[in-house]
RNA sequence: CGGGGCGUGGCGCAGCUUGGUAGCGCGGGUGCUUUGGGAGCACUAGGUCGCAGGUUCGAAUCCUGUCGCCCCGACCA
């Protein structure tokens, strides 16, 4: 390709749309226009990349014996009603664009693709002579992001690889998990990501074990929490630790005034209390699919703090199918009471009267009373006593009538905790964007959609599914963020729109053309995947765009060009060597050779 | 959805407080000079100031409404 055909657009300001690096480099560079909100064109440069990523995937797919796909991306409601996850991705805060058709019939655009392939799953899949199978599309997803950001990173259209495997029992789809993870960890390396396979929650998509694959970022989303031992990554939604010990409290059974007090942290401050001697109440309510709107008490340690995605699944799996799905939990305010008076907000404790939620309508009528471990093993302690302006001290579990609710792990893991497999270990945060997430999803899905099988016994039974998906967009805006410098991009070679950029230093000498010319059709007949800068620009506008773009390697045809003199320059090191032409592309040839395999 | 901010040539911005015939940088075009690190000079094209209403002799500027976008939060394969 010449750089005088490619439509190469490149701008020498940031532009005002983009915040991180990636994001900024990638419309500077003329890789990305944004289109509308969370809406991109991909420009024939990344779509390069974006093909260089997808013929990756590909091949560590097929070579684990999945089978490419195209699914539909518009898709009937009436499969997401029966897998029960219409209401959730439609209604409220759900992600899923959807439309009423001529018809009447109501279709979503696919975030995900678990439903249309369960059905054809259903379909087609009766024996276990013909497990395992996996099925496999790259294609366009699509989300209505509460809010799209950071370019690529969270956008509403996005092309994403999703792998789908059926097997006849649980450890059949254990081995497929640990074969994508396998392919998963070769196709990040040969992108020349540096990832870190974390333990996740598995979200509205349910299952099982559940590994997310991050690309460790500054710019990242996701806090991943790591033991310096290397034996424990896990995202923080989903992250275990031990709590640092309680300080025991040595006082009696009292009440005190704590006017203003609202607040753990005042509380604390006035009294000479530490934070871990106090239980903090919160109160929230939980809707449901079903229409039921569930008040919650949930106790935690003073100085802890809540983890609101183990609550969620805490919360699922005790109301279990009969109310739906969890569609919001936010906090209760006194608004949404009967009675708005009845609630001393700031000083509420465990034991708080169903009565004040009398009168309130559309609320269930008595309290869910739930509690962390660490609020559950607190011995005395120094909690709101349900009125205003006063706490209790030295109150315990057991004593009178307070009883300790159901306990749970709810609270959220931090940076500084000890690890559970080893408490000499300390967890250490991170940043990380998500690029890859494998689930072993179970029977969910196949149960709710009827794909079931005959097994050896001859016996009907639903099938066990996983399901891998890889953000393909995503992954290649992660791979700017982390590779990139002061002026501009640093692609690894293997996703690089191209791997060489051969510089006409004066495109009006003919002795730097011919040469250029004669360079550029030899070594693209060696395989080598050349742009070739044959603009009348000025050398240095040049050689800017080319380390603005990140392209690998530059070799550039100048002055000495009469005597076969070239210059290559590697992008990523800076390191320049100039000699005759022979020598310095077969340095170039070699070094390529390695490179295409993985890492910079 | 809550909070904050911004819409002015293709891009980045000033002008708005205090109303008076729209400006800067980059980019585009033409010509001359320059030619290995985002060149210089000259000329030139390009804007109903997001949109709709209102106030006024007069609105980019003041008022009302509306649409779009960005940031923080909630949310999130």
């Amino acid at each position: 390709m010449r750089v005088s055909r490619l439509l190469l657009v490149t701008l020498r300001e940031d532009p005002a749309e983009a915040e991180i690096p990636s994001h900024r480099l990638l419309v500077r560079a003329g890789y990305i226009r944004r289109v509308a909100s969370g809406i991109y064109a991909y420009l024939p440069l990344m779509w390069r990349v974006l093909r260089k990523v997808s013929a990756i995937v590909r091949e560590e797919m097929d070579g684990t014996g999945a089978l490419e796909t195209l699914l539909p991306q518009l898709q009937p409601a009436e499969l997401w009603e029966r897998s029960g996850r219409w209401a959730g991705y439609t209604a409220g805060e759900g992600i899923m664009f959807h439309l009423v058709d001529r018809q009447d019939r109501s279709l979503g655009l696919g975030p995900t693709h678990e439903e249309v392939v369960t059905a054809l799953a259903a379909d087609l899949l009766r024996s276990y002579r013909q497990l395992p199978a996996t099925l496999y599309q790259i294609q366009t997803k699509f989300r209505d992001e509460i809010r799209p950001r950071f370019g690529l990173m969270r956008s509403r259209e996005f092309i994403m690889k999703d792998a789908y495997s059926f097997h006849a029992n649980p450890a059949d789809l254990a081995a497929t998990y640990n074969e994508m993870e396998a392919a998963y960890r070769r196709i990040f390396k040969r992108c020349g990501l540096q990832t870190l396979a974390v333990e996740a929650d598995s979200g509205a998509i349910g299952g099982s074990a559940s590994k997310e694959f991050m690309v460790t970022a500054d710019a990242g989303e996701d806090l991943v929490l790591t033991s310096g031992d290397g034996l424990y990554a896990a995202n923080q939604e989903r992250a275990e630790s031990l709590a640092p010990e309680a300080q025991p409290l040595e006082a009696d059974l009292a009440e005190l005034a704590t006017p203003g007090q609202a607040s753990i942290e005042a509380l604390c401050a006035a009294h000479g209390f530490h934070p871990s001697q106090t239980l903090k109440v919160l109160l929230l309510l939980a809707r449901f699919a079903g229409g039921r709107a569930q008040p919650l008490l949930v106790c935690l340690r003073g100085d802890q703090q809540l983890n609101e995605v183990k609550l969620t699944n805490t919360l699922s799996s005790l109301q279990g199918e009969a109310w739906g799905s969890l569609l919001t939990l936010e906090p209760l305010d006194a608004g949404q009471l009967g009675d708005p008076k009845g609630l001393p907000l700031g000083y509420l404790g465990p034991d708080l009267d169903d009565a004040v939620l009398a009168g309130s309508p559309g609320l269930e009528p008595k309290f869910l009373r739930l509690a962390d471990h660490t609020a559950a093993a607190l011995g005395r302690f120094v909690c709101g006593a349900n009125q205003p302006d006063r706490h209790r001290v030295g109150l315990e579990w057991g004593a009178g009538p307070l009883a300790c609710p159901q306990a749970h792990d709810l609270r959220a893991a931090q940076a500084g905790d000890r690890c559970c497999h080893d408490p000499s270990q300390e967890l250490r945060a991170t940043r990380g964007i998500e690029v890859g997430h494998i689930f072993q999803l179970g029977r969910k899905y196949s149960e709710a959609l009827s794909a079931r099988f005959t097994n050896e016994q001859g016996q009907e039974e639903a099938l066990w599914m996983g399901c891998y998906g890889i953000g393909v967009s995503r992954l290649a805006q992660a791979a700017v963020e982390q590779h990139h410098d002061g002026a501009g991009i640093v692609w690894p070679v293997a996703i690089a729109p191209f791997e060489l950029v051969l510089v006409i230093a004066s495109a009006q000498e003919p002795l730097q053309v011919e040469l250029a010319e004669r360079l550029y059709g030899e070594l693209r007949a060696a395989g080598v995947d050349v742009l070739l800068d044959d603009r009348a620009e000025r050398a240095g506008v040049k050689f800017k765009d080319a380390e603005l773009l990140g392209i690998p390697w530059r070799l550039v045809v100048g002055r000495g060009a009469a005597t076969g003199v070239v210059e290559l320059v590697e992008r990523a090191s800076g390191e320049k060597q100039e000699g005759p032409v022979g020598p310095l592309v077969s340095h170039l040839l070699e070094r390529l050779q390695l490179q295409r395999l993985g890492g910079l």
